[in-house]
DNA sequence: GCGACAG
DNA sequence: ATCTTGTCGC
């Protein structure tokens, strides 16, 4: 099944294919244990056409497993097919965990996509575990307000619109403003997005993630899966 | 054709 | 993502 979700080569038009049929197999309500206890971050670093992923399993407040793993990406950066790019590689490192996270946090989108099958989306539904989509940019959707200047907490809510496969309106995801921007507005920190990759509601993934985030931006997890990945690379 | 566009 | 070190500010 994981060789049909992450060919090595395919046209655009079968990877849209394939893309939509995934989104029939997530779930975007909470199927998750009510006691996030191990939440995992993966993120990506690369040398060339190698992809380096790293994983990174903590509880409370310690990191209790790390895992890296290298694969040859396959086809170049395109917006809405990450996954093909990337994807692979994830899969590989969380599978060389020992450890099985309640949840993992994925750099990039979940149903906050085209069709919504982001990179979380697609790892969680290739693994059958509850992912989420942690992106630092909107890749679709259209925010129902301004997501200028948020007090940190606050949350936006962010609608489906003619660029995503789902009735206008649906809330696939929110802005969270993790960290505040700077009190004199001198400095300014733009939100994160967030979005169910698979298993786990647009409100948990909210709750999740601004639980993870000690004061950072970013939540604790990824930011030391992008530190191993980057000294792995 | 023009603009948008996760990492 | 990456090219890349120091540097301005809290």
């Amino acid at each position: 099944m994981e060789t049909e979700l992450f060919p090595e080569s395919a046209e655009h038009g079968e990877m849209a294919s394939i893309q939509r049929r995934i989104s029939k197999r997530a779930v975007f309500g909470d199927g998750i244990s009510e006691s996030v206890e191990t939440v995992a971050g993966v993120d990506q670093a690369f040398n060339d056409d190698t992809a380096v992923s790293a994983a990174v399993v903590m509880r409370d407040g310690d990191t209790i497993e790390t895992a890296t793993a290298r694969r040859e990406t396959r086809i170049p950066y395109i917006p809405g097919l990450l996954a093909f790019r990337e994807g692979h590689a994830v899969v590989a490192s969380l599978r060389a965990l020992e450890t099985t996270p309640d949840v993992v946090l994925v750099d990039g989108s979940g149903r906050i996509h085209p069709r919504q099958s982001g990179l979380a989306t697609h790892v969680g539904v290739a693994l059958g575990i509850p992912t989420v989509g942690v992106a630092k940019s909107l890749l679709c959707g259209e925010p129902l307000r301004s997501v200028e200047r948020l007090e940190e907490g606050e949350r936006v809510p962010i609608l489906a619109d003619d660029g995503i496969d789902t009735p206008d309106g649906t809330t696939v995801g929110y802005a969270v403003q993790t960290k505040q921007y700077a009190p004199d507005a001198s400095t300014s920190v733009n939100p994160l997005y967030v979005s169910p990759g698979h298993r786990v509601s647009a409100e948990t993934v909210s709750d999740i993630v601004e639980d993870a985030c000690d004061g950072y931006k970013l939540p604790e997890p990824v930011r030391r899966a992008d530190a191993l990945a980057y000294e792995a690379k």
